[in-house]
DNA sequence: TAAAGACGTGGGAGCGCTCTCACGCTTTAT
DNA sequence: ATAAAGCGTGAGAGCGCTCCCACGTCTTTA
């Protein structure tokens, strides 16, 4: 049997190509006994309208793309992304859109990546994870007219919709506490230098630092690069400058970094309380329980999409800016019962 | 300004459109002054062929899909799967297609997500991640007649087209390094019950006790499910029956089983020793370093890819089957130092 | 009672490509 | 010298939909 065409289905029913599509495309005016006559024959034959003419026809093609950056190495390092891309997805099938995901590998599939998302008639719309300040791609769609929408605050803003939580204020949260429970050398580490969710994180440590009256001190502060190995290093730099307590911009790298606590013969949190960011799933379920600060991942996602299908159809002005909120989660590494107990 | 077409493209030159759509499919009898000056006027002005009115004309898309089924919820606790995205990702890049990607969350998606994936035109071919033997998708599948690839042994084959590690060779591999060693009571944690990977990692385990003149022992089999604390839990119950070795389906529930060793006031290797399955980033910056069977998951991404490919361009006949080999990873957890020093 | 509106339906045009065929020209074989 | 084959090009048809307009029928309003 040759495929289907609307034209067969119309034919078998006895009405026109037309009445179909309404059918089809829900549209009210179509005599209900018809109509349940044409559902009839669609679910008998098995038939699906064919996605391509469709978008030719429609100029909409029901596809959006996720889009992560070459400097995004750490996909199946860090179950940051993979938990982003769920929610996006499930935000997808939310919507009724499908999902198109651009991992760039390196430089070479950057090249082939550009062309593919400013073709016209593939995609409706993309969600770029935000990246280091060089990053070619943002000015690039900015140029194409694809609509797009940034996951994270993007280092340029000029005009452009994203989707953040409020990393300084949760950063600044994490500090808090650490405060509240009365350590006195408080460290961070960092994620990769130049991505703005180190620097609003770092901003926050240093925000929260201030308000309580307390010195900035250098070797307090050493960087990281958002993997557990990367913690792990971190902390061997910083044990040398005796901190009690460390805030570590993510939570795969607090892992790495308690590791490191443990393999120089420290207690956790009795030498060194931990408190992180992200909550994945690790987080809880890991030898010594993490405090962190929870970020509604999945949330993150379907919001995404939700405010790509608002630019899609409602265009890209005003400029959107959306902030989510995070949760300070009390687990065992930050020592609590100190003071609680 | 309004899209441009080709016929804009080929106006501006002063030839016809087929010139024109030769140049960009690189069609071999064309002028090459002409193909210069063709491709500079693309250039100049940013042209990117429309896809949809490509795939409509041409009945090929250039997307291929991943279908990632309800049953795999380990999306994002396992690195397994991201890592498989990330290979399969790689495959696209490197053939010029895009990779959509269906991720099923409940029930209603997967009603959802059937007719996205018959409508035709819109997806080339799909890879459908083998899951439980009720997995009505696969059927599905056979009765459309959507290109497919099957990842992992899919439990009825009638003609399948798949793509496989050679798990029961692996796991007879992993037990008997652990048998060599001289280990007395190696026991299994097995994956999820009713799942063909499950079933051949134990028929390794059971083959090589049987091949070494073992007694399988019933209590020292339990069943995990492929999550961290699934492997803490099966730890537990492994525990009084006093094995001195583990040869665990996946890495990811060798670490939880560990950590549960471990709580139990246990040193890994010296009173248990360990053996995963995987080789995730995990398994060589764990506390303890993981021995583990490595499989080539990138390669096994690219692989499935270009077996899609093949399908699509030749035909699913005759049925394909691909096998992968795997490695022995030998690590601290396996306790090798007993026998080598 | 006639004009105006609402409703349901059909048909044509068109979305922007690819693909086949036909045409004229040049090169090669007979 | 002539036929055959090859090359580069253009034009037409068609891929399978959506969208708009026109048309007939039935209902509402002045």
């Amino acid at each position: 049997m040759a495929e289907l065409t609307l034209e067969d289905i119309a034919k078998k029913v006895g009405v026109s190509r037309s009445t179909v599509s309404r059918v089809i495309n829900g549209s009210l005016n179509v005599n209900s006994e018809i109509r349940r006559r044409v559902m009839d024959v669609i679910h008998e034959t098995g038939y699906h309208p064919n996605a391509a003419a469709r978008s030719l026809a429609s100029q909409r093609s029901g596809v959006i793309g996720l889009m992560l950056p070459r400097s995004v190495s750490s996909f199946f390092t860090d179950p940051f992304f993979p938990q982003l891309t769920q929610g996006v997805a499930y935000g997808c099938n939310k919507n009724d859109l499908t999902l198109s995901l651009y991992l760039v590998g390196n430089k070479e599939d950057e090249e082939k990546i550009y062309p593919r998302i400013s073709r016209r008639g593939l995609l409706d719309g993309i969600l770029i994870q935000a990246g280091q300040p060089d990053d070619r791609l943002i000015d690039y769609l900015d140029h194409s007219r694809v609509p797009n929408v940034i996951l994270g605050r993007p280092f340029v803003l000029n005009g452009a919709n994203y989707i953040d939580v409020d990393n300084i204020e949760a950063a600044a949260n994490a500090t808090r506490h650490l405060i509240k429970l009365g350590y006195e050398r408080i460290a961070t580490i960092t994620g990769t230098q130049n991505s703005a969710v180190t620097l609003d994180r770092l901003e926050g440590y240093t925000l929260a630092m201030k308000q309580a009256g307390r010195e900035i001190d250098d070797s307090l502060i050493v960087e990281g690069d958002f993997t557990e190995g990367g913690g792990y290093e971190a902390m061997q730099r910083l044990l040398p400058a005796r901190p009690d307590a460390v805030f570590s911009a993510s939570d795969i790298m607090a892992v790495g970094a308690m590791r490191a606590v443990q393999d120089a013969g420290l207690e956790i949190p009795g030498d060194i309380a931990f408190v992180g960011f992200d909550d994945i799933p690790m987080a809880s379920s890991a030898v010594i329980k993490l405090t962190t600060i929870r970020q509604p991942i999945l949330q993150f996602g379907i919001k995404a999409v939700e405010l790509l299908l608002d630019i899609i159809t409602n265009g890209k002005q005003p400029a959107r800016r959306v902030m989510l909120e995070t949760e300070l989660v009390i687990r065992e590494s930050c020592g609590c019962h100190k003071v609680n107990i």
